[in-house]
Formats: C-alpha cells, sequence, structure tokens
DNA sequence: CCACAACTTGCGCGACACGCACATAGTGCG
DNA sequence: CGCACTATGTGCGTGTCGCGCAAGTTGTGG
C-alpha cells in the first residue's frame, strides 16, 4: 500500500520498464505506421540498453511496450477524477480530471498519430482503455452515490468518456484543426457525461 | 453496389473465410480461455477443410479470426441505424436498430465470454467495434442533421453505443444476471444517447 | 559476511506470418 | 466448344517472435 519508499529493486524495474517503452515508441515513430514490422524486438532492446530477453520479461509485444504510457496515463483517470472537489457535479468533474490529465504535458501528436494509424497498436491502445474503465466506473459510482454492481450507468458511463476521449483524440490530430485539446476535450465529454445520473434530478 | 449476384468465386470465397472464423471461433471455445496458445493455426485450418497457407490469405492473426463474425456483426450498426423510420427521435431509432441487431439470433454467450476474458481477443474485438464507428457516425449525422466534419456529437455517440454495448454484453455474461441482453442494452444505451443533438431541442 | 531472493541474460524450441512459385478452378471471348 | 486469363488454393522456405530453462549477476536482510 506504500508505494512512497520503493527500494533500489522496484525503482530499477520501472526505471528499465519505462526505458524500453520509450524506446519502443521512438523507433515507431521513426519507421512510421507503415513499417512497424521493420521495428525488431532486438532493436528496442538494443536502444533501451538490455537483452531481448528481458525485454520480453517485461513486454510480451510490441504493441504492448509501444502502448505502455498511453495505457500508465489511462490508469489514471479514475484516481484523477477522485482527487476533485467532492460537490462538484459529476460533468465538471469528470471534464475538468480529463483535461488537466492529458493536457499536462502537452500530448505527443507523433505518437499518437502513430497509434491510431496502425491497426495492431489500436487494438492494445484500446485495450488500455478498457483497462482504465473499472477505475473511473468506481470512482464515478462514488461520486454519485451508484451501486456499480445494480446499476449499468457508472460503468457506461466510464466507457463513454473513455471513447469521448479517443474521438477527441482522433480529431485533434486531423489536419486541418486548429482547436486546443483541451477545448475538443470538453466539447467530447459534454456529448454523453450528464450532470448526474437519470432518475435522480439535481 | 449490386450484392445480389455473387458469382460463384465471391460466394465460395465467402464460405472458406465464414468456415474459417466458425471452426476458430469453436476451437478457441473448447480449449476455454486459458487454452488459447493451445489452439494452433494448423487445428483451425484443418477443421475449416483448409490448408494453414489459406488460413493465413483470409486472417493475419488468430484474434482476427476468432472475433471475424463479431467485427461483421459490428460493421453492420450503421446500416440498421438507417433502416429505421426517418422520424424517430434519435435514441429510440439507435436502441431499436442495435437491439434487434443484437438479439435476432440470441448471442453465443460462451463465444462472448471466450472473446472478453482473453486480453489479445478483446483488443481484436474493440477494434472491430471502433471500426463500426465510422459508417455509425454517419448513419447518426444524417439522421440528426449535423455535419460530422465540424461537430463531434456524431462521432462521440457512436463511440458510446459501441462503449454501451460493450458493457451491456459484459453485464449480460456476469454470472449472477438474470436479465435479457435487450433489457441490458437498452437500460445502457439510454445512458448515453439523447433524444437529439445538444443546442438543437427538439 | 553470508545465505537468499530478485533480476538479467544466453540458448534453444515450437509456432507463426508472409513472400514466392506453381497448381487448379472459375470466367469471358471468339 | 475451346482457349487464354484471372482469381484462388497450396507447398515450401525464411526471418521473427514469445517463452521455458538454467545459469550468472546484483540487491536485501540477518
Amino acid at each position: 500500500m506504500n508505494d512512497d519508499a520503493p527500494d533500489l529493486r522496484a525503482r530499477n524495474k520501472q526505471a528499465t520498464r519505462e526505458a524500453i517503452s520509450h524506446a519502443a515508441l521512438r523507433l515507431a515513430i521513426e519507421q512510421g505506421p507503415h513499417g512497424l514490422a521493420l521495428v525488431r524486438v532486438h532493436d528496442i532492446a538494443t536502444a533501451a540498453g538490455v537483452s531481448s530477453r528481458t525485454y520480453n520479461n517485461y513486454f510480451s509485444s510490441r504493441a504492448e511496450a509501444i502502448c505502455a504510457f498511453q495505457a500508465d496515463q489511462a490508469a489514471r483517470v479514475g484516481q484523477a477524477l477522485r482527487a476533485r472537489p467532492a460537490g462538484e457535479p459529476l460533468d465538471q468533474a469528470v471534464i475538468a480530471a480529463v483535461v488537466e490529465l492529458y493536457t499536462d504535458p502537452e500530448p505527443d501528436k507523433a505518437g499518437l498519430r502513430m497509434i491510431m494509424s496502425t491497426p495492431e497498436l489500436e487494438g492494445e491502445a484500446l485495450r488500455a482503455f478498457t483497462m482504465a474503465e473499472g477505475p473511473l466506473a468506481e470512482a464515478i459510482a462514488a461520486r454519485t452515490g451508484t451501486d456499480p454492481e445494480r446499476d449499468l450507468f457508472p460503468a457506461v458511463t466510464a466507457a463513454a468518456v473513455a471513447a469521448a476521449i479517443r474521438v477527441a483524440g482522433r480529431r485533434w490530430l486531423e489536419p486541418g484543426n486548429t482547436e486546443s485539446f483541451a477545448a475538443i476535450l470538453r466539447g467530447a465529454l459534454s456529448c454523453v457525461v450528464p450532470a448526474a445520473p437519470p432518475g435522480r434530478p439535481s
């Protein structure tokens, strides 16, 4: 329960994990969406300073390694929502949490474009989003006082939020786009997140 | 534009495609979620009555073959929505179209459970849903008179609909569930699809 | 200082995705 | 009816990949 004092082992582990993930994404971007097959596992491992075998100890596929940063970010959505003040309406809280989380560092356009335009990577990224829906649904349930076991609202809304983030990302990196990512995110999220669950006015 | 008179070639192609897909799903279900690695490509091909090489001419991965039926079904959502009467409000039209499409034959619980509880298959299935979002978004845009190029509403709603279908499926095959799939679908969809786009009352 | 656990690495195996060339079956024209 | 033509199925070879196994190496705790 206490991650504040990770021992040397844990920190090294996390460091190599990030090194591999970062190297994988960088090499993938270099080759472009059509050259993913040219990014050999051996190259990723070498760029990260580990052996090919170690790479496989951390990730079981290229897609998983390349999309790891997205998975980590998506996994923080639930926690970000819980950090919002309790009195805030659901829609405002969700929008604020997501916008904050996804614009802290301006996202890497090349990385997003790479992932969204490569079928294999897209599947993995979608899986990462789906993984994050559980915690997000619980956070929504906690905020709205609904029971995630009996009520569909939390899970459906969580999935819709993830979907809206995806669509916003796609729209953001469209060629002719001029709006900021934050603005698009707000617009997309406001389409699907109500101020309160149905059947519970105000 | 005319698929009513497919020549012999096209029909044979479709037949073998379905044979492979069907065999793949059946074998996967037999082995269960934890034995996906035991389903060899050679087994699938043999069960479908073709060679391993031919299998690879139709699908480039096991996941793709196993999830093909879901992909085909999801691809029909847009067309199903367009088939609804033009005067119907968006929410009713979407719910009716989806319920009809997803309960015509009662879905195979074993197949859904297999896909949803196997990470690799889940990614592929999610990708299939995502592929269907484009046509669905266009159908929604056509029905609501919005411009999919400028307005986020169609794309976001389409993605939310796909997400709701996913959540409904997950809820439906939960152990203690007693409700019908149609009822769960209605509940999930009503959480995310409004009667009309925002800013355009009635 | 030493035993123990965690992590990394090299090796080898089975499987897979795919390019290539050839065989076969459906199609259209004279 | 027969003949070129194209689409599809198949066998084979190649380069990776994912992972089990058994060391070697590094951090941890008594």
